[in-house]
RNA sequence: GCCCGGGUGGCGAAACUGGCAGACGCACAGGACUUAAAAUCCUGUGGUGGGGAACCACCGUGUGGGUUCGAUUCCCACCCCGGGCACCA
């Protein structure tokens, strides 16, 4: 057959159009076949996939297509995040509905996925917009409800001006909104929906154990700083002439001899009636002064209230303050200040004259004396009644035991994570299925109602409160309990909510009975592989681990965590900048398919680095993989289905190579995924292949162009496919042939290659047959000519012999 | 400040368990083919010095020290870059 040139677009729209129907992907249980879950993070629905989203995908698709040669029973799913905010932004800009919005770029970007050819089971696609998938968010929420897990309470919460809506906790970054980098969150007092993902914290945090090896240590590492679990005491601080009393933590019980004031957060409950009007007044400003503002350049600032309290060890009065860098959200909102012993407290009573009074020594030292600085570490209690002399440890046992004796306090635990706010005062988000009724207050919206469907007759103008209020036939509804006229609740769901449990519904995306079968979820969990970006490491990775033990609990699964393991892979950069809408320099995924193929694109994100790192995207490198398989194709074409004669003399030596680089591509799958050395053997395989062209017989041509169609399956499933009908294979999907084994034997080398050193430097090489005894290896080395001139005169005085690899004589 | 990563040719990278540093690709240079160019194929390509040449020597993995017959790899100190956390009591 003549040579060809490699006409990518040609050849890709042929196997296109042969695919289009032919289901090629979709997943059955079966319980006699091993099963593997291979899932990327579903995207956001924004209109294009850039090449960022590519490189995510092209991971799991060559692992789910390597799974598939290995004989697994593949699970591999996509779908769409297609609530949120972007499309009500596009609907103000564009006057367009968002549901058209987002169905459209939904459609254009399943377009450019099924160009790029990902092994995807469209049958179980799922969008999180449809009332078939959201109406099991409210299922959701009404069982959370029945449980105590989902409430409603008036809190001060993020307030994004720019979203015009409010953000959970886990969305504030750096005090700006997570979407709007720049936009400092505001604290506003409203109603709002939370799910109690801190009745979860400790079995979030625990369980961590168990994902390790499996999960990258960084997002372990995050996750429990985000928990922020911290074991300590409670103890009150009875205030004088009021009554009242101030409970403060700490996880420093064993300095409380040396508490010098307490210290409220400006907005505790109690400053009013412990500071009266006028302190009410400042800790309000101080409030409003903080807001916005990076706590790290904020100075610390405070006043005395005028009131004292006891601490309950030591009997002894000390003044209540009101500081600014106390905060209300953790711990108590209040703290007791203990100068001579942390920093914080060291630099707030310094500036203001409070006394300052050691009580811990280090283990080895001396009580310090002079205020230079807070000992904040662990040592030896004193000046502490009948404490003193003990350990921080000990003393801060016997401290618990003595506060739950006395009952003035007792040992606690806090955690920084906070309870899910969920509310949002946005249109394009699921209903929260629940009725305002003035007789019987909040009445959940009964089950066989479900779902509460989104109206879709909506005027959105971005401004003040929730659109749904605005829509009478959707606020205006029967109470369902006394069925007296009430309003529906207009806020909607975070949409965080609809990525927590997707991957469930994938197994069974067209039940309308129930969010899932278990059977089903029992066959497929837990997601064998998942792979996505790392900044949602403590978003929706902390969520969906919450909604897993949530559904355990209601019974609907029998694991305790969805994630088997978990990869994250680095960004696609241009000249170092990560690419944004902003800079203009996102590579749209259709444009380089037009170009240069998909499987070049593909193949490039895959060689440029190993996936982990990140990867600059550059022309002349995708350029480099366009060379590539153009060579591979021609290759394969002048070659396939002729009688040729080659004469077969080096039939050895690429038979050779073949089998090392079947080898090596193997060993990438199965520990690392460096996909970059995978493709780099194979590169070395086809450049071998040029060179012993002319002497490589007809039946090993056959057998190689045969292991190189299957090699390429992974990476490159068009050029692979278009490999194997050009061997005379058929049509028969690649991805379904047995992944080919290596032979060791054939795959060794003749003989080994035995560097010599002498003191260390490379001075020479032998070649001797693999397994050759020590004295033998030895003899020829000493013998070898290069390595002579350095032993003459000198006496060796020892030898090293590493079997097969490397001789070193020591001379002196 | 604390906790993770990382620093290797002109560039992206490789060296997986302490054993030939720089595989593979890009870029560049030379050659073949061509009237010419592009494409393609072949060759070379860490630095310095020596030699007509095949070749030879020395230096070289952020910096300085250490362990070792041998260190990109292990240990100590430091510098730089990226990420996470940061009044969390």
């Amino acid at each position: 057959m003549p040579e060809k040139p490699y006409d990518h677009n040609q050849i890709e729209l042929k196997w296109r159009r042969k695919w289009e129907d032919a289901d090629l992907y979709s997943a059955r249980e079966d319980a006699g076949r091993p099963k593997y879950y291979v899932l990327e993070m579903l995207p956001y629905p924004s209109g294009e996939l850039h090449i960022g989203h590519i490189r995510n995908y092209a991971i799991g698709d060559a692992l789910a297509r390597f799974q598939w040669m290995q004989g697994f029973n593949v699970l591999h799913p996509m779908g769409w995040d297609a609530f949120g905010l972007p499309a009500e932004n596009a609907a103000i800009k564009n006057q367009r509905h968002p549901r058209e919005w987002t169905l459209e770029n939904i459609a254009k970007m399943k377009a450019t996925h099924r160009r790029f050819a990902f092994s995807y089971d469209w049958d179980r696609e799922v969008s999180t917009c449809e009332p078939e998938y959201y109406r099991w968010n409210q299922w959701f929420f009404l069982k959370m409800l029945e449980r105590g897990l989902a409430y409603r309470k008036k809190a001060l919460v993020n307030w994004c001006p720019q979203c015009a809506t409010v953000l959970a906790n886990e969305q504030v970054v750096d005090g700006c909104c997570w979407r709007h980098e720049g936009t400092p969150v505001e604290q506003r007092a409203l109603e709002q929906w939370f799910l109690r993902i801190t009745a979860y914290a400790d079995e979030l945090l625990e369980d961590i154990r168990g994902l390790e090896g499996g999960w990258p240590e960084k997002v372990l590492t995050m996750q429990r700083n985000w928990i922020g679990r911290s074991e300590g005491t409670e103890a009150d601080f009875q205030v004088a002439d009021t009554g009242q009393a101030i409970r403060v933590f700490t996880t420093r019980v064993d300095t409380i001899y040396g508490a010098t004031c307490v210290i409220l957060a400006p907005d505790h409950p109690l400053v009013g009636e412990i500071a009266g009007e006028e302190g009410r007044a400042r800790a309000k400003a101080m409030v409003d002064a903080r807001a916005g503002r990076d706590p790290g350049d904020l100075e610390k600032e405070g006043f005395f209230t005028g009131r004292y309290a006891v601490n309950p060890y030591s009997r002894e009065s000390i003044p209540v303050w009101v500081g600014n860098f106390v905060l209300l959200e953790y711990g108590t909102g209040a703290i007791m200040a203990v100068p001579a012993h942390d920093d914080r407290d060291f630099e707030f009573c310094n500036k203001y004259g409070i006394a300052i009074r050691p009580v811990i020594r280090p283990v080895d030292g001396e009580l310090g004396r002079d205020s230079e600085a807070a000992f904040c570490d662990y040592g030896i209690v004193e000046n502490s009644g009948e404490f003193s002399g003990l350990p921080s440890a000990e003393a801060q046992r016997r401290m618990n035991e003595k506060a739950e004796r006395e009952g003035f306090g007792r040992k606690a635990v806090t955690y920084r994570i906070k309870d899910w706010g969920i509310s949002r005062q946005r249109y394009w988000g699921t209903p929260i299925p629940v009725i305002h009724c003035e007789r019987c207050g909040i009445v959940p919206v009964p089950e066989d109602q479900l779902p509460v469907r989104l109206p879709l007759d909506v005027r959105i103008t971005g401004q003040g409160r929730s659109p749904l209020a605005e829509v009478p036939g959707f606020v205006n509804a029967a109470c369902p309990r006394c069925q007296s006229p009430a309003r529906r609740e207009t806020d909607t769901m975070d949409t965080f909510i609809d990525s927590s449990w997707y991957f469930y519904r994938y197994c069974d995306a067209h039940n309308d009975r129930a969010p899932f079968d278990s059977a089903r979820i029992r066959y497929w969990f837990p997601i064998d592989q998942y792979i996505g970006g790392v900044e949602h490491a403590i978003l929706h990775l902390i969520y969906s681990r919450f909604f897993t033990k949530m559904m355990r609990d209601i019974g609907l699964v029998s694991h305790d965590e969805p994630v088997k393991k978990l990869f994250t892979q680095g960004m696609v950069i241009r000249e170092g900048v990560k690419m944004s809408k902003s800079k203009g320099n996102v590579i749209a995924a259709d444009d380089v398919a037009a170009r240069y193929g998909a499987d070049t694109s593909r193949m490039f994100v895959l060689f440029a680095a190993p996936p982990e790192k990140d990867v600059d995207w550059t022309d002349e490198g995708v350029e480099g993989i366009y060379r590539f398989l153009s060579r591979v194709y021609r290759f394969v074409t002048r070659n396939a289905g002729v009688e040729r004669g080659g004469s077969g003399e080096s039939d050895r030596k690429v038979l050779r190579k073949l089998h090392q680089t079947i080898r090596k591509v193997t060993e990438d799958f199965e520990s690392r995924w460096h996909f970059n050395t995978s493709i780099a053997a194979i590169m070395e395989l086809v450049n071998e292949l040029y060179a012993g062209e002319a002497g490589i017989s007809d039946p090993v041509m056959r057998e190689i162009l045969k292991d190189l169609a299957l090699l390429f399956a992974p990476f490159a499933p068009y050029l692979s496919q278009e490999i194997w009908e050009e061997t005379g294979c058929g049509e028969e999907p690649v991805f379904r042939q047995r992944w080919p084994a290596y032979d060791p034997e054939i795959a060794r080398e003749e003989e080994a290659e035995i560097v010599v050193q002498v003191n260390g430097r490379l001075r020479g090489r032998i070649s001797m047959p693999f397994g050759s005894a020590r004295e033998e290896v030895l003899d020829r080395a000493l013998q070898d000519p290069r390595v002579q001139p350095f032993l003459s005169g000198k006496r060796v005085v020892k030898t090293i012999v590493i079997p097969d690899k490397l001789v070193n004589l020591v001379v002196q």
